[in-house]
This record gives structure tokens, sequence and C-alpha cells, in this order.
DNA sequence: GTCTATATTGTGATAGAC
DNA sequence: GTCTATCACAATATAGAC
């Protein structure tokens, strides 16, 4: 990754909180100049197209977790023990950014025939984790229930409260972010308590 | 609500289908009337505006599930006795169209200020809700668990596998679309054994 | 109700002065 | 590297003929 100058970093920045908020297509280069305070142009200068910068910042939100998800599919370690570590992490970058996983899922959504492509450049090899899966079902690490269920349950408890964010705020948290962000820390100690239960 | 013409019709199904898809800023009044086979300048003739027709297909959208959710939440019946029934009309729900969830989180998250609004004329109050939640705390039902997180558990469980669905297919179940239904069908037994485990 | 024509504005992108 | 001016095009929306 090459240095980036100051004019090149305000740009990212304005771009990633407008595309995580707004998506790609809601989003005009002028709003990010404007959010950047700088002058639209300069935008096509750095970047040349749109959709190129686009790609900077959706390759860097994919970054921000996909990594950690590869790390627990490909490894040697049975998932179980990966658990812990892995809510930790995911959890604490969803608190940093509750808006990623919405952006994320909502271009994956939009673009479904180049998820195999962006699994790849990102590293992840389904069939190997297949295999994975398929292996601890046997020595029975997962109580019986199918693996892709489990990794399933585990995500999905992970991620949803943080894509669902402005509904679980105003439903169950009263519109009080602050009972909201203690809830979810409150998830890092639930969550794997919960899958030890499950895997028992 | 009043009838519907047969072109007014077929307007909303390609504005809905298309919205899902794309999202409200990624599809054009002439793409919903190309999709349809009618005239663009039709879609302002019966919605007048974009808005408004957005509008439409959005409350269209929320109708789906939110009823659901707000028996579970208002009902003097415990949240327990709600979840298999609650589980199985979600997943049927998200099976016939998957991507009715992230289509609605997104726009959610575009405008969180109309949250509180949106939430009041679909008939939900949080205040309420939480009332009988804290309730239900008080009489241990949940196990010692807050109820807030309970239900949130129960909501991840059941709505993020379709939110995720183009992930979740590639890494797990390969591009095998009927493998993935087969397990989608499988969690309405899943989640609701998996609940009565939590909360004993 | 349905079409064509048109007004108006917004958008991505580039050329060229500084 | 940064700005102004400009282009080509797409978008929403409306007026008016039929």
């Amino acid at each position: 990754m090459a240095l980036q100058t100051e004019t090149e970093e305000k740009i990212i920045a304005s771009a990633e909180k407008l595309f995580y908020q707004k998506g790609k297509a809601g989003t005009s280069m002028q709003d990010i100049g404007d959010d950047a305070g700088i002058n639209r142009t300069l935008l096509n200068y750095y970047f040349r197209s749109k959709d190129q910068l686009f790609e900077a910042v959706f390759r860097k939100a994919m970054g921000r977790f996909v990594p950690n998800l590869a790390a627990m599919l490909h490894s040697d370690i049975s998932f179980e023990e990966y658990i812990p570590a892995l809510v930790e992490t995911v959890i604490d970058t969803m608190i940093e950014n509750p808006q990623i996983s919405i952006f994320v899922l909502q271009e994956l959504s939009s673009n479904q025939d180049r998820m195999p492509q962006i699994m790849k450049e990102m590293g992840i090899n389904p069939a190997f984790a297949l295999k994975k899966m398929e292996e601890e079902r046997v020595i029975k690490v997962t109580g019986g229930m199918d693996s892709r269920q489990v990794i399933l349950n585990l995500i999905s408890l992970c991620i949803f409260p943080f894509a669902a964010k402005p509904v679980v705020l105003d439903i169950l948290y009263n519109g009080d972010n602050e009972a909201y962000i203690v809830a979810m820390k409150e998830r890092k100690k639930i969550i794997p308590q919960l899958m030890k239960q499950l895997l028992s």
C-alpha cells in the first residue's frame, strides 16, 4: 500500500462515511468533495473515477472483518476454540463503525455475481472451509448440529444487532445510544456462553 | 386501500423488484418503466413522484413483517409461547423474498431520524414493549438473561441468514440455492429448539 | 390514460490555465 | 496539485396532443 497524501486521506475518509451511510448510488462525487472540503474534480485526479474510489472504500471495508472470518474457516484449530476471540474482534469492529455491516451486505446483495471473485480475492476458499466443517461435524464437536448452521448462528448473533441498529436502538433501547453500546459489549460474553451451551 | 388498475400493479411489482435489488438511489424511473413494459411518464401520472412511489413500496415491505414483531411485543402472551409461530412466518416471508430484509435495513439505516415516526405509523409502541419485557424478566421466563438480549438473539437468528444470503450461499453452500433453501427451512425447527434451551 | 416533446437540474469526467 | 470552464449525458418531472 503506497503512502497517501493528506488530501487523498481526506477523500477516503469522507467517501467511507458517505458510502457507508447512503450507499454507492446514493452518494455523488460532489457530496464527497463537499464533505472533505475539497474540489470535486480532485477526486477524479486522485482516483480517476467514482467506480475506482468506491472500490477502494469497499475493499477497505471488507478487509476489516473478512480476515477474521477467513482465519476461523481455514485454521487447523476447531471452530469452538476460535469463538471468544472472533466474537470480541467482530463486535469491537462493529461498535467502531456500526454502518459497515449494512454497507457491505447491501453492496454484495446488489452484485451477487461478483461474490465468488470477491471471496477469492479476500482469500476465502469455500471448498476448504466446507471440508473443515464436515470433519468437525464428524467428530461431533457441534453436538450433532450441522456445522454450517452453527457458523450461521454465531455470525448472525454477532452482526445482526449492528445491521439493525436503528430499529434495535429505537424499539429495545428507547433511543439511548449509551445503553445500546453497553448491551453490545455484554454480548461479547453472552454469545460465547450461548455457543458453548449449544455445542455441549 | 383503493382498487388498483392493472398498470398500477405492474408498476408496483417492478418497483418492488428493482428497489429491493438496487435500492432507491440505484434505481431510476426509466428502469422501472422498462421492466414493467410501461412508458416512463406513466409512473409520474400514477404516483406523482419517485419519492411517493418509493414510499408505497417501502411501506408495503415494512407491512410484511412488522406486524408479526408488533404482535409479539404487545400481546399478553409471553415471548416464549410466541416463538414457534413467529419464526415460521418470518422465515417463510424471507424465503419468498430474500432481499426484503437488506432493503428495509439499508433504508432505515440511511434515514435513522425517521425511525421513531415510522415505528409509530407501524403501530409499534417501544415503551409498552419495554414494560412487557421488564415484567417477563422479573418472572424469570428468560432464565435470568435480559429480555432484550433474548429478543435480539431470536430476531438475529431468523433474519441475518437472509440479509447475508449472497455470502452464506457462496461460502457455506457453495452456490447451491436448493441446499440453501433446505437449510433455511430447517431453521424453523432449529431456532425454536435453541431458544427453548436458552430459556430453561 | 397514454404518448411525445421538452424543461430543468444533477452527475461523472476531462481539458487546460495557473 | 489545484482550480475554472465545459462537455456529454442521465435523471425527474411536466405540458400538451391524442
